[in-house]
DNA sequence: TAAATAATGTTATACTATAACCTTGTTAGA
DNA sequence: TCTAACAAGGTTATAGTATAACATTATTTA
């Protein structure tokens, strides 16, 4: 997983949009300029961006200015798989680990927000167990654990 | 857990309430008449509530019509552990377990909207894992998971 | 009973998200 | 190549979710 650890961060923005664009080709969809400038702009750090923090940076770069643009451009992103909605904090986040086929779980930081993203498979946890048991069928999972990473813990 | 198999609801209702009063007097919490009022709402059935829709029918019995009494009794039985936040809906719902200290996960139904909960060990799973070897401390989890429950899979 | 604290009432507003409609750009077929 | 069909972007308006701030009332404790 891609955690709290300091790493060559340009190589990791660099191997994601290029991913990301080999995805695109091969899937057929288009990696517009907006499309592409929102994920570029998620990527910077790894921490969750609102809609409307993302949009603030597009219109500022006349990119679109209304809200709809900033939403489409999420929406895209994460039908992708190239962005994930952090449900706790109502944000947006780069994937960690685009193209891999893979149910998310995320490490959330209350103090400076940095969040991790690690694979899980909760289907084949407890919650599968239960889902198993009752007759449910999982389509989608929400994992978030909201904490104190490590750096935070000692300076908080 | 408690899951979509029928059962004696108004017993479920009756023990909750009664154990949320018990809760109270041992916690030194007070369970006021909105509070009270608010829990037996969203009591009334294994759905999630989102915050208007209870408002709604607290406004409607004379007992506040302000979104921020709607808030505050939320507030305080999610804090009291006597309901859960659905963070994937934005909506509330009573807890199945309560007394017993857990951490929650939920079944979200797509299409019924019927909401089970399980209880999990998510500390103890992968995303636990990769918290230890980060150095990650886990203060909170959201674990949901949506999808169709038996009586939808049938029925769409 | 007074002071401190907790809860409620109310107004206003901030934040999150989408519907609807129109224009522009891209793609694929005739 | 032209054009029909569709995808994407621009814009206005509004729906849905949540909280700040401050005044008032009720409860608890000293």
């Amino acid at each position: 997983m891609l955690g709290f650890e300091h790493h060559d961060h340009s190589a990791c923005v660099r191997s994601t949009l290029s991913r990301a664009e080999t995805e695109c080709a091969r899937k057929g969809l288009r990696l517009t300029p907006v499309r592409r400038r929102a994920l570029e702009i998620l990527l910077a750090e790894h921490r969750a961006l609102g809609a409307y923090d993302l949009l603030a940076v597009l219109s500022k770069e006349g990119l679109g200015a209304q809200p709809p643009v900033a939403y489409r451009a999420l929406d895209f992103l994460v039908k992708a798989g190239f962005a994930h909605k952090i449900e706790a904090l109502n944000a947006y986040i780069a994937c960690s680990h685009l193209g891999d086929d893979h149910a998310p779980a995320f490490l959330i930081c209350r103090n400076c927000n940095i969040v991790a993203e690690a694979d899980t498979a909760p289907a084949q946890g407890r919650l599968g167990d239960a889902a198993r048991a009752s007759g449910f069928i999982i389509e989608r999972t929400v994992v978030e654990a909201e904490g104190l990473c490590p750096d935070c813990q000692n300076a908080p």
